[in-house]
DNA sequence: GTAATTGCAAATACTTTGCCACGTA
DNA sequence: TACGTGGCAAAGTATTTGCAATTAC
């Protein structure tokens, strides 16, 4: 599952480029860390990383995520925390989540997202654009039951 | 729709007085408040509404809010934006939203949710206890577009 | 060289708590 | 009366911005 992240981080950082993105020693750190963390993380928690601590600013890290966002390269989750997540956007894929209420766990579900139909559905009747879903599975789970 | 919100406020002021809640005058506004608006609602917009406004201050609206999430009441939602939302909850329904990134329009959505089977799969696998989900469409409306 | 990016510090936004007064049961 | 609840003010946490210095291209 955890392939060798150079040639994901380096595919990442060309659809930056691409973008208008510059290459720098923060986008580089920061597209690694998210990769081999592997899982949605706070600015907080990104900021903190040994790859970005003492490398640049939370207001950096905060002003990067907000232009990769911007660029549908970086999503920004809800989560229910009081601090915002964010996860790389991979093409092609898609995760929900099952999140623990009382120790704050976040584990990606694998399995079939069955939300497509409805989303399409609604796309339809709606007339939303750039429609995407979030769904999140909330519950206490065994450890902490 | 829209049936006349006496009834269901009684109905949902005697669930929170057999929780052991006392009658209060925010209790009873901010049931309504809620019914009456029929959408998720952040405190601060909770606290300005003219049935609140003047009548209790935003930290009351606040612990009530608290109140009333730990006797399942009401719900506390993502919804991405960086204020919480509450809503009502009502046993046996459930909503999903569809929201506008562009204009933070929120709209309850009335078909079926297609997630009930996974989320039983998820609780007999995972062990989860108290297994909920929130789903959430974001796009951007017909009129922002 | 030029425009994007960064760091630092300060400003916002939203939430949460302390403490004492008040009202419901 | 007693304990849950309310108001006010202050503290806490997370986010966001201004501006001058720096860096990628």
């Amino acid at each position: 599952m955890k392939s060798t992240p150079i040639p994901a981080v380096q595919e990442i950082i060309a659809r930056c480029r691409m973008a208008g993105l510059r290459r720098t020693k923060a986008l580089e750190q920061l597209v690694m860390t998210l990769l081999e963390i592997g899982r949605p993380m706070t600015l907080s928690e990104l900021a903190a990383s040994n790859r970005l601590t003492d490398q640049c600013d939370k207001a950096t890290v905060f002003r990067l995520l907000q232009r990769l966002v911007d660029h549908a390269v970086v999503r920004r989750l809800g989560l229910h925390e009081r601090a915002a997540y964010f996860t790389l956007l991979m093409p092609g894929k898609h995760s929900d989540y099952l999140i623990c209420t009382s120790c704050g766990s976040i584990e990606a579900i694998t399995a079939a997202c069955p939300v497509h139909q409805l989303e399409e559905e609604i796309r339809v009747k709606t007339g939303f654009r750039q429609l995407y879903h979030e769904l999140e599975f909330f519950g206490v789970c065994p450890k902490c039951a």
